[in-house]
DNA sequence: CGGCATCCTGTTTGATACTG
DNA sequence: CAGTATCAAACAGGATGCCG
């Protein structure tokens, strides 16, 4: 009696609706646009990297949570991981070719809300002053 | 390689870079790809809404976190609020301009990710049988 | 170097109840 | 209808320690 879950219902036709309650498409969104996933995918998107060099690219992230974001989106196919077995260590992330699209919306999206942030200051400061000390 | 906050260091010339850590945009960027900030920017996409038609468009989102979801990207200047005081009240939603380059840019992601969750999906279990129980 | 396991805390979230 | 208030539960995230 599974519900027909991703019966979608906004953009007709595609099987996967992200606006569906329980379908997984919303998680793989939730990888790529969570918190340290769109930061690290837009990172990855400048080339491949070894960890310590993406956790210094993606600032403030720590070990944990960019292994964590590594491993969803490894999962989903959106990164490879590249581990050779040497003394000390060596492993390579890139992003897969569906990675790569991914990224480059992603970065689109970023870029413009950079580009967009005075507009963004803006609208915040007027909304503040609208309701003072509230 | 000091952090002088915000100084670009991927793109160059800009003065945001979501990279950064303290960096305002990261915000911004956040309030949009939120677990609900993407999904409520993508169903506004659609046209003007009121809250309780626009938490039945964002499947699963609490009254509690529509709220607060829209309260931040009202203050970024991504959604405009408009209230009659008529009784019921009734309060519209929609998009600025800025938000619809925000939605457009947000859709073509989740668009690409639903018509990509095939591949998702092969790869997730792939991942998943190659570490089997672990 | 590139991790994983554990512990622990503060924030986020979701029900529930209540208001104008 | 359109929210706010409150409280408990869940989770994200940091710190630390260990390992190949």
């Amino acid at each position: 009696m599974e519900t027909p879950v991703c019966t979608d219902a906004t953009t007709a036709d595609l099987p996967f609706d992200v606006f569906a309650r329980a379908c997984p498409s919303r998680e793989t969104l939730e990888h790529v646009t969570g918190r340290w996933g769109s930061l690290t995918v837009g990172a990855l998107r400048d080339g491949p990297c070894r960890f310590n060099e993406l956790r210094r690219r993606v600032e403030g992230v720590s070990e944990k949570m960019l292994s964590q974001t590594l491993h969803a989106l490894e999962r989903d196919g959106i990164v490879h991981r590249e581990a050779q077995p040497t003394n000390p260590p060596r492993v390579d992330y890139e992003l897969t070719p569906l990675g790569r699209e991914v990224a480059d919306r992603l970065l689109s999206l970023i870029h413009f809300l950079e580009g967009s942030m005075d507009e963004v200051l803006v609208s915040r400061r007027s909304y503040d002053t609208a309701r003072g000390g509230r």
